[in-house]
DNA sequence: CTTTAGAATGAACGTATGTTCATTCATTGT
DNA sequence: ACAATGAATGAACATACGTTCATTCTAAAG
């Protein structure tokens, strides 16, 4: 992660060497930063395939292909991988939401709608993800340092969905309540992650989109004028 | 279970004992079946305190106050007493939310609104069942025999609710999707599952039910005439 | 080429796990 | 009162767990 950052610096460093005694080790941090990587994703894996309480050391190993003490070498312990693991995915989940949100216009519906698509696409409903998510958030409990990767309640997430709903109130002159939607909407959001993970198989991703898309703007126009939402 | 059924026909036997003896076993099995369920309580608050991966046979024994070899005794291996407890924890859901749909009368909004209820009261929402599903939904992709106790596609709860919008429909003369409110409203509900297993101290029931039912109402009101809900 | 720093290894360790089974205990039937 | 039945016990066992650390390997510096 920040090994890259000082990467392209190093042939520029020729005169004063002492100030930068750093700069000639990038292969080896790279190196290291490689093998941080794939202990993560291969616990990822075995989390998924084995559950939490089948998520061992000789599992993650025979999955990276690393040695046994390399784990406690980059992560200490194994409750700091799995810790780590959170933090991983967590930042893989956060960066494809923010992605879908700037993509968005200012059409309040319009954005409303790329967020849920975006919280219905692959990119979210996964098998790694959902499992993962799954397995750490039962274990939250025992561990709530945990929680904080694996919430339900995210402001950032909250923030996107309220604006939408304000905006669309002052465009439309109506009062619904923005509160009341937004978590609706963010429950329903948590409603498909629980099913697809128990029915990644059978899960329809166009149908759940269609049912969400559906009671959003059942909920949104209700009252209101009778001016559907279906644009495209 | 079975054993308090055959209890008070004890006394009556005493024609005929050939025909029954296993009648005088009676104080017997009943204590088996004490410890039996002696050991899924046990197993179920393990379960909540310290996740899937902290439930070992030593903690369950040191909750339950019996013997280390209890356990294989009633339930053959420890796998299987966590199956035992899956399917305990779910009789006891399927039960309480029986009782609140035959406590419904016929009017479609207001048996909604009583599964609803039952579905936020405390008899579902609680810190034992949740955090019991959840540990076992996690585990479901590594031991798909747990799914069925634990599913998000309830073939029962989906359709009382759908009869209710079904019904609703009729009555009003409107034509909601009743398939996609029904799963929708589904999907809601165990958003409030996890939300709530996550942050069981800080949850409001009664606003959790306000939120819940402000949504379904805009979701079924909507385009018909603007007749409110909102009755008691 | 040699030296050196730090990354990588994996055998070894102590502990904790799930299961077994010879034994003890309590209840029932005679 | 006395067998007989089967429930309950817990020490003992083999295995699997997470962690450690003396050693080997490798890339950079001199």
């Amino acid at each position: 992660m920040t090994a890259s950052v000082s990467n392209n610096l190093k042939p520029a460093a020729t005169a004063d060497q002492d100030l930068q005694p750093e700069a000639s080790k990038v292969k080896r941090i790279v190196n290291k930063e490689h093998h941080r990587l794939v202990l993560l994703e291969a616990t990822a894996s075995v989390m998924v395939e084995h559950g939490i309480s089948g998520t061992t050391i000789s599992k993650i190993q025979e999955a990276s292909g690393v040695s046994r003490g390399m784990i406690n070498l980059h992560f200490q312990s194994k409750d700091n991988l799995i810790l780590a693991v959170a933090e991983h995915v967590e930042e893989e989940y956060r960066r494809c939401r923010r992605r879908a949100m700037e993509a968005a216009g200012n059409e309040p519906l319009k954005t409303l709608q790329a967020i849920i698509q975006s919280e219905v696409s692959d990119t979210v409903l996964n098998l790694r993800l959902t499992a993962v998510w799954m397995a750490l958030r039962s274990e939250s409990n025992s561990r709530p340092e945990l929680l904080r990767f694996v919430d339900t309640r995210d402001r950032a997430f909250y923030c996107s969905v309220f604006r939408c709903l304000r905006k669309y109130n002052k465009l439309h002159g109506v009062d619904i309540d923005c509160r009341k939607l937004t978590l609706a909407i963010m429950s329903i959001a948590e409603g498909l992650l629980t099913d697809y993970h128990l029915h990644s198989d059978a899960f329809d991703r166009e149908d759940a989109l269609d049912m969400c898309w559906y009671a959003i703007s059942r909920m949104v126009v209700a009252g209101s004028e009778n001016s559907r939402v279906e644009e495209d």
